[in-house]
DNA sequence: TTCTTCATCTGGACTAGACCATAGCTCGGT
DNA sequence: ACCGAGCTATGGTCTAGTCCAGATGAAGAA
């Protein structure tokens, strides 16, 4: 209905068949750009001052700001503003637990229960928890926490069967895996771990107080005792803004 | 200047204080139960049709596709239109090689060279290869291809000074590990990987055949040889939505 | 002084519609 | 038969503006 009358519509500079970059990824290389002359928590300008400073839309301004969000680089906080945001955190891909991990990084690590849960296994599970598919399994919900910041949403799944009164248990002992250990004699001895990319959904969002849609790294672990025997099957979400996987590895011989 | 006049104005159906699910985030629900009834490669419907279908805008349809997309559901192509994706790859985590990890999948691996310049050392590439600032860095940049799909852009940084004449190495042997194996004797012993997430930049979408703005998985690779001397700093981007990486990891005695 | 209300700033969601770029088909001319 | 020009459908980018929701502080009431 409204739309520019005369004026260079949106155009590229370039003619023939030159690079293409879409505007909004010139903004956000601007941004960029200032937020690497700031310090992390420096509040940056508000959308709509931005649009006019690089003569463009708020939504385009958006598009870029999202992405760099995205990488780690922004926060925005609704009502507030936009801030530069700090460096990112690592984790070793060991079988250490999240305790350890924090403490090497000289954070104070925490975890809050979500949710305690028997469920029925279903195709997914029994294959991968070997039990048969209807069997019950219990599932721990935590909230991975670093120095009060919530890093991850950690969901554990371990055979009701293979340890009866896990619930229970699990109050007495400080973690799980003290719990696995000291009252079943059960140690987890070697995982297989996957990364991947997921975005965030609303629940995960909110409860890592990043925002919908976000990039998260999702780390799902297998891990056996050591007879081979399936422990437990964890699913994580990681804050991709915030966190990266480290691991030393060692060239097999030759 | 336009806008719905009456008739209730995008308001979410919870009136207290309820789960405040956005629009666009129940129509990529949708959308996505549409793909799990649907083979790979299916069509999907047009974009205006779904914001039709849907009763919504079509700037609201693609901000869910976008996300199916960059969760590797979707792929989307410009002037044919939008289907169902294939699932994930998978990346063993281990100091093997680019040739080594397809085969192992059963693919068949490929790459091409992007580019094989010299620069100059700056601050992060003197720390990391253990080289002067300033000093001659060599830069190759290549394509890893995984039968015939691009699945990642390798840049490899080595010190020129460690390893003359490496660039005409490079062509005679078929690998670069091979070159430094056979030419200067050396062999990686032992890495540090990081894993993180990143957007495509225009390039890097534009080599590996995907969105701008999507995420990817950032792996670095800082390798060394058997006496601890920095050997390689590798920076690799991969397709997020095609791509997991797997490691197996051993408990270290308690 | 203290609390409440309200204005106002900021980001979040959404709309309707414009134009651009690419792919592929159709139809006419040679 | 062949080829090229157009048409058209699809996704890609961008605009301008609306309304919602959270945060903050100032003005005013108690």
């Amino acid at each position: 209905m409204t739309t520019h009358v005369s004026s260079t519509p949106h155009r590229r500079a370039a003619p023939g068949r030159a690079a293409r970059v879409p505007k909004y990824y010139q903004v956000k290389q601007q941004v960029l750009a200032m937020t690497e002359a700031l310090a992390p928590g420096s509040r940056m300008p508000a959308e709509r001052l931005l649009a006019v400073r690089l003569d463009t839309s708020r939504t385009t301004v958006r598009q870029a700001l999202q992405e760099l969000v995205g990488e780690g680089r922004l926060d925005r906080i609704q009502g507030k503003g936009t801030f530069v945001a700090r460096p990112k955190l690592s984790r070793t891909l060991l079988l250490t637990s999240h305790t350890e991990d924090m403490h090497a990084q000289g954070l104070r690590p925490a975890s809050r229960v979500l949710d305690i849960r028997h469920v029925e296994a279903d195709e997914k599970l029994s294959a991968v928890l070997g039990v048969a598919v209807g069997d019950g399994v219990l599932r721990v919900e935590r909230l991975r926490l670093a120095s009060g910041e919530p890093m991850a949403i950690e969901t554990t799944h371990l055979s009701a069967r293979r340890f009866p009164g896990l619930h229970r248990s699990l109050a007495t002992y400080r973690s799980l895996y003290t719990a696995l250990a000291e009252a079943y004699g059960v140690r987890p001895a070697e995982a297989e771990e996957a990364i991947e990319t997921s975005l965030a959904t609303p629940r995960e969002a909110a409860l890592l107080a990043t925002e919908v849609g976000l990039p998260m790294l999702l780390l799902s672990r297998h891990s056996r005792d050591a007879h081979g025997t399936p422990v437990e099957w964890v699913r994580s979400v990681y804050r991709g803004s915030r966190y990266k996987f480290t691991v030393t590895l060692m060239r097999p011989a030759d």
